[in-house]
RNA sequence: GGCCCUAUCGUCUAGAGGCCUAGGACAUCACCCUUUCAAGGUGGAGGCGGGGGUUCGAAUCCCCCUGGGGCCA
């Protein structure tokens, strides 16, 4: 039975990157019929607050991360993390070390002078029987640390998206499992965290592959058979760093609220940096969940293109009933204080084609929900020249409303009046929307209704 | 600085020794369609980081360099 897991700390809204292992995750498991469970790592009483993860919790819900178990979290576990200290302690496998800050500062400082690396020396290892209970006698304060095996040799995984990767133990120290004041390292905790909920496979941003032959140290020492890992990799800006604050929005709360589709962020993640039909780029997410493959994760960082995003957007936007699209529209019309009526599902098919974003809708034809529409410069220009409209209205309420019959009496009206139509057409466009540009005009007045086209022509006039 | 990961068009990628005159998508440019803007169609420009090997043959395998990223200091 696979279970996999997302383990984010809520110390900020979800970051793109961190949505993307999150779907990787629920991608495998899905696919193979496993569990997601969801963990919050909330140990750092300094940098977490409960509002974070509470938005985290709702932004993955909106990317349709639906987890099965959980959301746990860490700083409601301490007990377990104790029990297993206190095991390791018990065992040798790890010690105290009352080293101070001082004491630590100058070791490194000796290090760095002799121009080697700047490890613990393992000193407190060596402590006697005695010596140590003459310390804790004292109340002196202690780390606690693992005792790294001298001949553990190479440390090695088969990582399910890198392949094999091995490090030599030789560049580990004795690292800090539970710290002064008693808390476990994130190393610590996230490994008895995941043995003891039964993560079986994790998949994590590659950033963590240094903390990784830690971990397996830490398995080992526990005497656990270890998850199988997997690091994909990060997610870069435009400038090929790590994508942050300063490359704009790295929040998914933010895609949302700028009118991105969950299924569009989610195909767009699912295929940053990875790529199953070298001639498809949208999917559904339950083509995704089919499709997955770890192996298929490419090897190295991707940049986040903005504008493929917007591709994939408008795609998913062409995918959903026009009822549905436009409902998913509503929110951005009710902010605006724009009323969604019937008649604008007429208008989606006429949009849709120019919409990168739901907000887009909104922005683009405000004038099918208000009178006071905004008018555009150059519309403004072509406003100006006053061209006739009298008598208009009444022509075209004698036809049929429909596009090939407002075409036939707007050409007969230009004729007459001696205008060229491509230079009445865009004067009429500009007077019912105040926009120079936007669909076939005929097939707006069409989709726009009747009584409100010829309130603007004769209002006009 | 140490360790680790990594390297195909501007971007995301296909490519697992001859199928590559390196394919697709986004972006970009031109043309077509057209009352406008899009969409759509057609076409164009654009890439295997460098150097050594291995091989009859290398984008593909090996080594070095360089570049990019990450973690730690």
């Amino acid at each position: 039975m696979i279970k996999t897991r997302f383990a984010p700390s809520p110390t900020g809204f979800l970051h793109v990157g961190g949505a993307r292992t999150a779907l990787f995750n629920y991608l495998f498991a899905r696919k193979f019929g496993g569990t997601f469970l969801l963990r919050i790592e909330d140990t750092d009483p300094e940098r977490s607050k409960p509002e974070y993860s509470e938005q985290i919790l709702i932004s993955m819900k909106w990317l349709g991360l639906d987890w099965d178990e959980g959301p746990y979290h860490q700083s409601q576990r301490m007990d377990i993390y104790k029990s297993y200290t206190e095991q390791l302690l018990k065992e040798g496998k790890a010690y105290r070390c009352f080293c101070t800050q001082e004491e630590l500062e100058e070791m490194r400082e000796q290090q760095r002078k002799a121009g080697l690396p700047t490890r613990y020396d393992g000193r407190c290892s060596r402590l006697t029987q005695e010596e140590i209970k003459e310390k804790l006698d004292k109340g002196m304060p202690y780390a606690i640390r693992l005792k790294v095996p001298q001949d553990r040799g190479i440390i090695a995984w088969d990582d399910m998206v890198k392949g094999h990767i091995e490090i030599n133990s030789s560049e580990l120290d004795d690292f800090i499992l539970v710290r002064s004041d008693g808390t476990p390292t994130y190393n610590f905790a996230v490994v008895i965290d995941d043995y003891t909920m039964g993560v079986t496979h994790v998949l994590r941003g590659e950033d963590h592959i240094p903390n990784t032959p830690k971990q397996i140290l830490i398995y080992e020492a526990l005497g656990w058979e270890t998850p199988v890992f997997g690091h994909v990799p990060m997610i870069l800006g435009k400038d090929k760093t790590k994508l942050s604050k300063r490359h704009g929005a790295v929040g998914v709360e933010a895609y949302r609220d700028e009118g991105y589709l969950p299924e569009a962020l989610f195909n767009f993640l699912a295929l940053l940096g990875a790529s199953y039909d070298p001639d498809r780029e949208v999917y559904t997410k339950q083509e995704l969940i089919d499709l997955f493959d770890p192996k298929k994760i490419g090897l190295h960082a991707a940049v986040f293109d903005p504008d493929k995003l917007n591709y994939i957007n408008r795609e998913h936007m062409k995918m959903l009933p026009p009822e549905e699209l436009l409902e998913r529209i509503k929110p951005f019309a009710e902010a605006k204080g724009f009323k969604v009526e019937p008649f604008h599902i007429k208008l989606i098919p006429l949009l849709v084609d120019r919409m990168h974003t739901l907000k887009d809708f909104v922005e683009m034809a405000d004038y099918i929900f208000t009178d006071d529409f905004s008018i555009d410069e150059k519309a403004q220009t072509i406003l100006e020249k006053n061209m006739p409209l009298d008598g208009l209205s009444d022509e075209l309420k004698a036809q049929p409303w429909d596009a090939e019959h407002i075409e036939q009496v707007l050409r007969a009206y230009a004729q007459d009046k001696g205008i060229k139509p491509r230079d009445y057409f865009p004067f009429v466009r500009a007077v019912i929307s105040g926009k120079s540009v936007g669909p076939s005009l005929f097939h707006l007045m069409e989709a726009m209704p009747q009584e409100m086209v010829l309130r603007r022509l004769t209002a006009r006039n």
